[in-house]
DNA sequence: TAGATGTATTGACATTTATCGATGAATCGC
DNA sequence: GCGATTCATCGATAAATGTCAATACATCTA
């Protein structure tokens, strides 16, 4: 099995990913996969995806509940929270007909762990 | 004069943006500017450019060292310099010849407090 | 089984972006 | 002043990306 990987993109945290950019500089590999959780972050629409999300007082939102919001149309929200689920900032359970989507707090502090200075911002 | 603005992404702890992601969900506007934020971050040469300048012992890197460690072409670095600038995540100093960058601690603080899911992430 | 509904995928298109060579602008040493 | 050095800008090009209409897939209901 040469590809089994259906997430292309594990959660930093599970690939201890990376130190706090003001103590070490990054290699060419963490810089990579760090883009590209960053990426996942760089458009409105996504922003507001994942606010909703993590702000539901449930923790879960019907993806049917999302289009609405940020007046795109469907397949492009289903894009983007593609997007979102394989940079690992969200996760999504099939329930019936729906798919739920939950914010993933790991990968969010992985993000933050590194957006610090010094080496002192708490696991 | 319809575009005066030089530097036109303010700091935004300056335009008090925004609570944490698990919050409140994000506005239009306010998921805009975010996004321009992160899109900064969302390449690897700015990532490692940033890293280098934030782990530097003396808090200031002059541009003449950053051509070597990421490995591109002058140009290419002075074009990432200019959006880590206007995304207010370095600062630099012209002194003679050189110039000299810096990170601005203010604005990755304040990425990382959006990234938050909880209110009480500090101030 | 047939129709309806919620999601995901495909294909196409316009926009954005990363990159580099060539050139311009500012400053230093002589 | 003059050449050399450092950095920024310009122009061009290839690649990546956001968007939507059309379509496919999966599941529920009657």
């Amino acid at each position: 099995m040469p590809a089994p990987s259906p997430s292309p993109l594990p959660l930093l945290v599970d690939a201890d990913c990376c130190a706090p950019l003001g103590v070490d500089p990054l290699d060419d590999g963490s810089a990579q996969q760090l883009a590209q959780a960053f990426k996942a972050l760089a458009d409105p629409v996504r922003l507001r995806l994942l606010s909703i999300i993590a702000a539901a007082p449930t923790g879960e939102v019907c993806a049917c509940d999302l289009t609405g919001p940020v007046a795109k149309s469907q397949p492009t929200v289903s894009h983007h929270l593609k997007v979102l689920r394989e940079a690992g900032l969200v996760a999504s359970r099939k329930h019936g007909t729906w798919v739920h989507y939950r914010a993933v707090p790991e990968q969010l502090a992985a993000l933050r762990h590194v957006l610090a200075l010094d080496p002192v911002s708490g696991p």
